[in-house]
DNA sequence: ATGCTGAACATTCAAGATAATGTTCAGCAT
DNA sequence: ATGCTGAACATTATCTTGAATGTTCAGCAT
């Protein structure tokens, strides 16, 4: 008669991580990772701050929830202009820079809690950075892959060439750096990297 | 290299300034910039601190003059290496970078302090770094020109490929990230990232 | 006049006290 | 048994205040 009220990985339980996950991101956006209690976190979901630590293991942990998932909105991006395969791989290139550019920028300017969030979890807790760079060399590799399968690039090796790609715009992937001048001047920067980059990599 | 803008009062004076900043650049290396004070420095010269303002504006201003000439020094690295006019242009650019490189390395690790100082002067200053940016540009500009007029290089537009250099060599300049990896792993990356970009330049 | 100093003043730093917050856990309610 | 809480405890942040330091200037010595 009944349908099962419980699986392996109850519903419920993975309902109030959302929960509180919504919450703190909300808090954490307005006034910053520091400001914001744990106690004000188990408020908005009608709950006590120790039941935060049946979910969650600390406050850290949420906040390295919300920063993975930041990263991997950013890293859904790159994806999404590797895999626009209809384009050439140049002109993809150039769109994963600026769009990398684009986005460091735009969350600097538009979201700097957020932003101060990610990066002081990330000073916490490297791995989660080191894993997001290993899965945007990846997708850069991809990249370099396609276009040497389209006979557009020549690369003799293509792990040390993504490499050096995300070396070379650095500048542009960090927000620390945003300040230093305006988006426009950015992004004639990064057009004469990815410019320098691509007449080294092409075929001819 | 950077114009000295502060003085031109007669020798006797330029030469308790050159005491001062020698006494003061001890300490600095030593204990640090913040943790170093006027009294300590007028000491040293055996003089009252109230006679340090007489030949500096304020702390701030000993500590900028010694900033530039860390600064005419790393320049002055580079400087030696594009002025090596015997080897080919791009082997110059190769050991400009890895100079770089090493020099931001050493300083991390042997003279943190020092390297603390520069930043907060820098941090404070903004117009040191500025200039120092410009000169070093303007030696890269010098290179590429070079190796344009010798049909090393073809280069469309030497000022955006010299901004693009520097632009893709940040990671090698900026002593925050040196605590990321070792030496060897940035030179690894040093290496790709200059092989990628003189597959751009050279002439074929 | 010129070069310099000691003392005064303004600002910053640092140590200790206090409050706020993060975390844990025994125990209550269901 | 399970889910949750309030209270206790440990850690971290904030505030306060005296001391240290940066800076200025009237006045002394030459």
């Amino acid at each position: 008669m009944n349908t099962r009220t419980y699986s392996n990985t109850p519903s419920p339980t993975c309902d109030v991580r959302t929960r509180i996950l919504t919450a703190a991101g909300e808090r954490f956006a307005q006034f910053g990772y520091n400001k914001t209690t744990m106690a004000e976190i188990a408020k908005d979901c009608d709950m006590s701050a120790a039941n935060l630590y049946r979910f969650f293991k600390n406050k850290l942990d949420i906040g390295s929830n919300l920063a993975c998932a930041c990263l991997d909105t950013k890293l859904l991006l790159v994806k999404n202009v590797v895999q626009q395969t209809q384009q050439p791989a140049a002109e993809r290139l150039h769109n994963v820079v600026l769009q990398i550019l684009s986005h460091t920028h735009n969350e600097w300017a538009n979201n700097p809690r957020i932003n101060e969030m990610v990066t002081a979890i990330c000073d916490a807790r490297l791995e989660i950075v080191n894993q997001y760079e290993l899965n945007r060399h990846n997708l850069i590799v991809e990249l370099l892959e396609d276009g040497v399968r389209r006979d557009e690039f020549s690369i003799p090796d293509v792990q040390d060439t993504a490499e050096a790609i995300t070396t070379a715009i650095t500048l542009f992937s960090v927000p620390l750096f945003m300040s230093l001048h305006n988006l426009e001047t950015f992004e004639k920067r990064a057009k004469s990297v990815v410019q320098l980059m691509l007449s080294g990599l092409k075929k001819r």
